[in-house]
DNA sequence: AGCCTAATTGATATCAAGTATCAATAATGA
DNA sequence: TCATTATTGATACTTGATATCAATTAGGCT
């Protein structure tokens, strides 16, 4: 078939659906090819606004889909609507320009450490985190 | 005066309040006695409801006035309304429990060291991080 | 191709959280 | 006490997001 070597970052949203056991669409089409072309993170209503021809329901039930899947990272922003960003890498975290918004992904395995010590004085067992870096 | 030493933790919203120039009025009493006896996190919604004899607008008012002034913490909720919990730390992060919700607080160097440590890898200056760590 | 069934869509209504307005009220200083 | 300024809170509004449901579409079957 095609000759390209699979890059691992390529990113296919549609198939991401579809490994849902969801069906392809013209709207999730659409949907899942904005959101490939944009590089940035994205707010639900900035979609909203850049696909006109897809209702707004639509929208936000294929955004959910992918978090669902996993091809998407919701990210809480503390003062406005949460903004998503295509997840390039399995586990890592985010950067956020407290300037112009931009988000960036990272990694790093003392993250992952410190949960580990953190285990030892923290009541209960830790299930999860979440941490975002705000830069300029 | 009083003979009792102050301990580090006290935390005495109204005075975080007359600090920033604002009045003591009955109704931002009020709200600052309720946040000060209830030891959990809690949602905006929640003091309404609390407080039906103060104002919807002076309750969010008067929340978003102690954040200002450092004495609550604003915590981004993924799926919902923020919660807010006093700062009794000055400089800490979160717990969250997962089944019940119940915020914590801890400080752990870790945590400061990593930023100087990230700070190597990522482009731009770290001008803030928020980190909650999510427990049962 | 044509048909059947279940999934999907999207206009609309609704909900929830939070803010703006503004006349009435309360706090402070002279 | 009076004058000034801050504060309050009922109401209307805004925004982000979800529920409803009739019309449409996709995928499988013959």
């Amino acid at each position: 078939m095609a000759s390209g070597i699979a890059i691992p970052v390529e990113v296919d949203l549609i198939t991401a659906l579809e490994d849902q056991g969801l069906r392809r669409t013209s709207a999730r089409s659409a949907v899942a090819t904005r959101i490939e072309s944009v590089s940035e993170a994205f707010t639900a209503e900035q979609l909203c606004r850049d696909l006109p021809e897809v209702g707004r329901a639509t929208v936000y039930r294929t955004i959910r889909h992918l978090v669902d899947a996993g091809a998407l990272c919701k990210l809480p922003i503390l003062d406005g609507a949460p903004m998503y960003s295509i997840a390039r890498v399995e586990h890592h975290h985010h950067t956020i320009c407290s300037k112009c918004g931009s988000v960036g992904e990272f990694r790093h395995s003392t993250v992952e450490r410190l949960m580990r010590s953190l285990e030892k004085e923290i009541d209960g067992e830790i299930v999860g985190h979440r941490m975002e870096i705000f830069i300029t």
